[in-house]
DNA sequence: TATATTTTGGATACAAGATATCCATAAAGA
DNA sequence: TCTTTATGGATATCTTGTATCCAAAATATA
């Protein structure tokens, strides 16, 4: 039940490259500037590709730049172009029967859990993520 | 970001001796009802022992019974004694400086996200869950 | 055209934590 | 004393997150 390191890289680079979205930035100044393993990142910011999130150019003075306007990325979609489909319990997608053939009491409660979690996600734009910096005044550990 | 095995296990069998609180349950009985390995769910009966949320009895005749009223005890407990202090981001501590020295902007949400969490695990009890069995008619996969 | 720089893709290695197993010991009822 | 049960510690296994390596494709520019 814990935020990944992979989610918290992708988030990095994509608030990293939020601050000046029409700049091109590489793979290797977000990797030192967010202290991120290249090699890592490559896999990370594919998968961010892939969901549209950021787009790529490749050659010198290639990078990546954000491909929607901060207002229109939703957290939500950060975080399923990383983790997948969010889904709490691995029981969730009703794809099977249960051995037990009986009626579970736990599943009220994740589900509740769940979707209060999807509504923050949804809710929260990259956008908000870049004004709310500092609110807290709060320093990463890591 | 997905609730673990072993907390099932412990929900399982809470649920389970729940419906009778007064009868003594084996571990053995609890683990062929429930299908849960009779060596680990010692492990697990054993911090939910120390958190005060069950009573044991050894020796023949031995088992395990509720300490509380199933109203009494809460689902964020329950939680706790199996994984430990809620804590989605590592960060969230507060022991330690981040290397990046700026103010985090993944913060405020994670912190929403964890906020709501832990009021409907706090909210709910197992009394709840219990009564709770059928709502939604579903059938466990696992 | 050649070269350098960048992303892409696949394969694989490493680490950590969740899950499971084994065994010896202590408690307690018959 | 014997049997049944929980306790405790050590260790093994398995899964998944994390990281590394390398070759290939794209493209700007000298």
């Amino acid at each position: 039940m814990q935020v990944t390191k992979t989610l918290d890289y992708a988030l990095r680079s994509l608030t990293y490259i939020g601050h000046k979205p029409i700049v091109k930035h590489s793979m290797r100044e977000i990797s030192e500037h967010q202290h991120i393993p290249l090699n890592y990142l490559a896999k990370i910011m594919r998968r961010l590709v892939k969901k549209g999130i950021v787009k790529s150019m490749v050659g010198p003075d290639g990078g990546y730049t954000l491909r929607k306007a901060p207002s229109d990325i939703r957290l939500r979609d950060i975080y399923e172009a990383i983790e997948g489909e969010i889904r709490i319990v691995d029981c969730m997608d009703g794809n099977g029967i249960c051995r037990l053939h009986e009626t579970c009491p736990q599943l009220p409660v994740w589900d509740r859990v769940q979707l209060s979690m999807v509504k923050i996600l949804e809710e929260t734009t990259l956008e908000q993520m870049l004004s709310d910096r500092g609110i807290r005044g709060f320093t990463r550990v890591n």
